[in-house]
RNA sequence: GGCCUUAUCGUCUAACGGUUAGGACAGAGGCUUCUCAAGCCUUAAAUCCGGGUUCGAUUCCCGGUAAGGUCACCA
């Protein structure tokens, strides 16, 4: 049994009644089956409260917190479950308290309620609206992303993406793509394509919905299709009809000039704009003629009065006076159905359990509730992420920054930073960790922590976790991940190397090409900057002809690895008695060509012998030349 | 304007009534060092305001304020 399944932050599992050591039993499998389930102890007997099968004891005993003994006297054959409640359970929590060496918070819980109870006189908290569901049902978590082809993927939709995709794979449950597509006037082409390849590029896997394969066409994969709305039309029609014929629906003639000049009306006389339901006076007979005289006409929800309300599962609940709904439209004069509709019918079609979506969408949850009531349909489980926002805390929009994932991959940004980024946007399962693994974001995620307020994109902690995620990688997976943002031949051994020199002072990828170019033809510079500061322009002239012989003397071995190169360095300026800044800086410099760069052994490293040698000599020459 | 939602350092967040309000990015300072970067250490920085409930409120309730969303034959 699940208290309040609907909305997982409280949800709590009780496992009840079922005999000896399968409470147990049954929590291990809630546990491993919903990760989000949060276990704070089993009481045997549980059940019987909740079915109120037991007398409960007189108010003054309970006050004095002796139910139990008032149990055991009135049912002398519980006597085993309720000693095991009383004494086994105490003991095995102090157990495990002196064990861990901290109270755990199921304990800090029921040693508050206990203070309460005796020092306040408080009554122990009592569950209440327990539903039952079995556990297949439960296990059958199935989400899906519903975006519209007109563009790129937003940022926005990549996180509910990423929130859908890691319920469904923490509870083993499946991730569902489709496409709506219902508004020709907004269809662009080649949109899908490019939506579904940025699932590809970013390696998100679902388990059904359009696939687009190598050779560039779309085919389904899923028992539910098809996955795409445009091609689902002849779904929507039997249900538009039948809510009509029952009376939920109506057909409305109203011209389009009309609703204008009523809603202008409307809003001039300061009330909110809604349909007046003109045509829901017509006749029968009216609507007869009129339909088959082929006269242009829609189909539009006959909201009922009332109350609705619904328990978000991140927001909690959210409560909507009917009267404040307008009659939507669900069939368009072109026999289209509209988003209402449709989503209505998919999700309920796809036997989708929980839809996560954008904050935008709450105020049209209502009109979603009545159609699921009107089509005796149960609703899904519904939960609206906020926003993500401009720096000025508005929508985010085009104008501001970059909205679309496409972007952000172009810019240099790896899937995976991108994707820990936008994951950890609005959510966060700890107090200080930041970089998460996908494998621990599926396990830790929790539709109950995602916060309830909009988020600001900060693209400089972008740029810092992409960094970390760029050390971390393998020089192959550098060089192969850089490949598509050089210029450069990626063959090239020096182009490589300068890669992996470079990475530590890079955040995109896209700030390599620039970073390349000296690497690869010297640039010029003054001859001043090749003097450090601690000393003078005869000094610098000295030591690198002192280095010059000594690099020229390094064996192919020696050229091989940084740290052989730095070794060989430090020797001879050990060995020579002098310091390091007064050798160091003018190779460098020499090498680089710049006051700031990468380490002279890096440099030699990636330059190789001849290249550095001849750089050294150029440096030479502009000291010796005034 | 109606309805709905939200509110912790500049930004992203942690804290399910008891913490010196924690972490991260960005900032400042330092260490390291041939420079840059990285790394390490230190530092500054927040519970929107007002009431209530409570021994105790960032947390629960109410009221303000501010911000956002939404009011289509678009999704």
């Amino acid at each position: 049994n699940l208290h309040n399944h609907s909305n997982p932050r409280r949800c709590q599992a009780v496992a009840v009644a079922l005999g000896q050591g399968k409470q147990e039993r049954v929590m291990e499998i809630l546990k491993q089956k919903i990760p989000s389930v949060r276990i704070l102890m089993g009481i045997g007997g549980a059940a019987d409260y909740v079915s109120e099968a037991v007398k409960r004891a007189p108010t003054a005993w309970q006050r004095l917190g002796f139910e139990w003994l008032w149990r055991l006297v009135q049912e002398p054959w519980r006597a085993r479950r309720i000693l095991t409640a009383i004494i086994a359970f105490p003991v095995r929590v102090a157990w495990v308290t002196l064990r861990s060496g901290r109270l755990l918070p199921a304990t800090r819980r029921v040693l508050h309620e206990l203070r309460q109870h005796f020092f306040h006189g408080v009554q122990p908290s009592t569950s209440v609206n327990i539903e039952t569901f079995s556990i297949p049902e439960l296990m059958s978590v199935r989400t899906r992303i519903a975006p519209s082809p007109t563009g790129y993927m937003h940022i926005g939709t990549l996180r509910t993406v990423m929130f859908d995709y890691f319920m469904a794979r923490q509870s083993g449950g499946q991730f569902v793509v489709r496409i709506e597509d219902t508004d020709q006037a907004r269809l662009v082409p080649g949109a899908l394509e490019s939506l579904l390849k940025t699932f590809q590029k970013l390696g998100i896997d679902y388990d059904e919905g359009p696939v687009l394969q190598a050779d560039g066409s779309i085919t389904e994969v899923g028992d539910y299709g098809p996955y795409v709305q445009s091609k689902r039309l002849d779904i929507y029609k039997p249900y538009a009809d039948q809510l009509v014929k029952d009376g939920h629906a109506y057909v409305c003639f109203c011209t389009r000039e009309r609703l204008e000049e009523m809603r202008a009306a409307q809003t001039a006389a300061k009330q909110t704009p809604k349909y007046d339901r003109l045509c829901l006076k017509l006749a029968a007979e009216e609507v007869a003629r009129r339909l088959a005289a082929g006269e242009s006409h829609v189909i539009r929800l006959k909201i009922p009065d009332g109350e609705v309300s619904f328990d978000d599962a991140i927001r909690g609940v959210i409560k909507f006076n009917l009267a404040d709904v307008d009659d939507q439209v669900i069939m368009k004069s072109d026999g289209f159905a509209s988003y209402h509709l449709a989503v209505v019918v998919d999700d309920h079609l796809m036997k989708i359990t929980h839809v996560l979506r954008g904050e935008e969408w709450i105020s049209s949850t209502p009109k979603q509730i009545v159609l699921h009531a009107m089509l005796g349909w149960t609703m899904p489980v519904y939960a609206h992420v906020p926003l993500i926002l401009n720096p000025d805390r508005t929508k985010l929009s085009k104008r501001k920054g970059d909205v679309s994932v496409e972007g952000y991959l172009n810019k240099g940004y790896l899937p995976e930073a991108i994707i820990n980024f936008i994951s950890t946007l609005g959510f966060n399962p700890t107090s200080d960790q930041e970089i998460f693994t996908r494998e621990e974001l599926v396990k830790l995620f929790d539709l109950s922590k995602v916060n309830k307020g909009g988020a600001v994109m900060n693209t400089e902690k972008l740029d810092w976790m992409n960094h970390q995620y760029l050390s971390k990688l393998s020089p192959e997976a550098l060089i192969e991940a850089a490949k598509p943002f050089v210029t450069a031949d990626i063959a090239n051994e020096r182009v490589r190397r300068a890669i992996l020199v470079e990475r530590e002072r890079t955040n995109r990828l896209d700030e390599f090409e620039p970073k390349l170019a000296p690497y690869l033809a010297s640039t010029p510079y003054e001859a001043s900057i090749l003097v450090w500061k601690k000393t003078d322009a005869a000094d610098a002239l000295k030591q690198l002809q002192g280095v010059r012989t000594v690099i020229a003397g390094f064996s192919a071995e020696t050229f091989a690895q940084i740290a052989l190169l730095e070794a060989a360095v430090k020797e001879y300026i050990v060995g020579a008695g002098l310091s390091n800044g007064n050798v160091l800086w003018p190779l460098r410099v020499a090498l680089s060509g710049a006051e700031k760069s990468a380490s002279p052994f890096e440099c030699l490293w990636v330059l190789g012998q001849a290249e550095s040698l001849a750089r050294i000599d150029t440096a030479i020459t502009r000291l010796q030349t005034p």
